[in-house]
This record gives structure tokens, sequence and C-alpha cells, in this order.
DNA sequence: ATGGGGATCGTCT
DNA sequence: GACGATCCCCATC
């Protein structure tokens, strides 16, 4: 029980590394926040050699991270607003990520309200605090700050928890929401969701 | 329940 | 200079 993932999890076929993070718990111990967490429903996977990824055309200043280590996080700023958190997978050579898409909230619900408060934005209901990219980051209080954070650490204050697998039965996969790149890229099954979770994006 | 448009800025052409 | 791995609000049905 409350075992960490460890990089070998990370550092493989990037497809079954989206596939097995349906189910394990996301974890951040924010020094402000405290400790928040939830259930992961939703990913989508960005292969090597994929047209929808953001390595695709190659190393650039924002997609360093996609080079570097698996188990690291990929932060992107997007739409002059959001934020989308990845888990860099694969071989340090191949640079692929699993973009985490939606959470069932678990712990520090009321602080995950409150990283959702910046004068503009309303409170949100608890099945949406974390039903989206962006809106999973903004409650789990992930930004800028963690690009390149290593979740491998032994001491990392932001990990995946290991819980119990998710059965066959109880998982989709679908082609991935709003991506470029192509009839292949469009058409390829690679974001994964928990089939009856209410927590789903979209 | 569904759909259109605005917000807002870093990144790459 | 264009646009994006998005979200929120409001209008309409």
């Amino acid at each position: 029980m409350c075992a960490r993932l460890s990089r070998p999890f990370f550092a493989r076929d990037t497809r079954s590394v989206a596939r097995e993070l349906l189910g394990m718990r996301l974890v951040h111990l924010d020094p402000a926040a405290g400790r928040l967490s939830g259930i992961i429903v939703e990913t989508e996977a960005y292969c090597p050699n994929d047209a929808a990824s953001h390595a695709f055309r190659g190393q650039t200043a924002r997609n360093t991270p996609m080079f570097g280590v698996a188990g690291m996080a990929y932060i992107y700023f997007i739409y002059g607003m959001h934020f989308c958190f990845n888990i860099v997978t694969d071989l340090a050579t191949v640079p692929a990520a699993v973009l985490i898409r939606a959470l069932e909230p678990r712990e520090g619900i009321p602080a995950m309200s409150l990283g959702r408060i910046d004068g503009k934005t309303k409170p949100h209901a608890i099945r949406g605090l974390c039903r989206g990219p962006a809106r999973l980051c903004k409650s789990l209080w992930i930004d800028r700050a963690l690009n390149g954070y290593d979740l491998c650490q032994t001491d990392s204050l932001m990990y995946v928890e290991e819980e119990a697998p998710v059965a066959d039965t109880e998982v989709a996969c679908t082609p991935r929401i709003r991506v470029r790149g192509g009839s292949e890229a469009l058409d390829a099954c690679w974001r994964w969701i928990i089939k009856e979770s209410p927590y789903l994006s979209k």
C-alpha cells in the first residue's frame, strides 16, 4: 500500500503507461495547500513519431522535459491561461509523454476549490474540479514551477501512488481530444478512460 | 442540453 | 503574426 510508482514504470511503452495509469492516484504535497490527490480516470498517450506530439518537430525550449528522463513532469501553458500536466515516458532518447486529462478528487477537496478562486472563476462542484487537463492543474495547484519536476525521487512532493489495477472490462480507448497532425494521429485510439467514471472530461 | 464566442500569451513560422 | 493537447459564460432551445 502507498507505494510510489518508480521510474521503471514510466520508462516503458507510452500506450501501456497511459493504460496502466488509470486507477492510480496522483498526489501533490503542496507546501501551502497540503495533501491534494485524485484517482486518474482519463489519460492520453503522445507517442514517439506522433504528429500530434509537441516533440514531433524536434526539441525546442518548451518541450525540453519530453527529452529528459521518464517520470519527469512536462507542464505547458496553453491558450494564454491554462496549464496541462504530462508525465514523460519511454526512453530518454525517444521523446514521449502521457497527458493526464481527468481525476476523481480524493484528498484536499476544500483546497482544490480554493485553488480555483482567482477572482474570475466561480467555485466548482466537486464533480467539475478535475474534469479536464487544465482544471485538474488548477485544482492540484500545478503550474509552471513544477515543469521538469522528477516524480520519482524518494522525497518528491508530487508523485503517483499505486492503487488496485483497473480491469480491462472497465476501460475503453478512443481517439484523442482536439489533436492535429493527419489521419493517423487523429484516428489512433490513444485516449484511455474508465468508462463509467462521472469525472471524465468532454 | 447544446453551441458559439471571448479570454489571453507563450511559442514557433 | 497566427494559433493552440482549454475553459467559462451566456444565449437559445
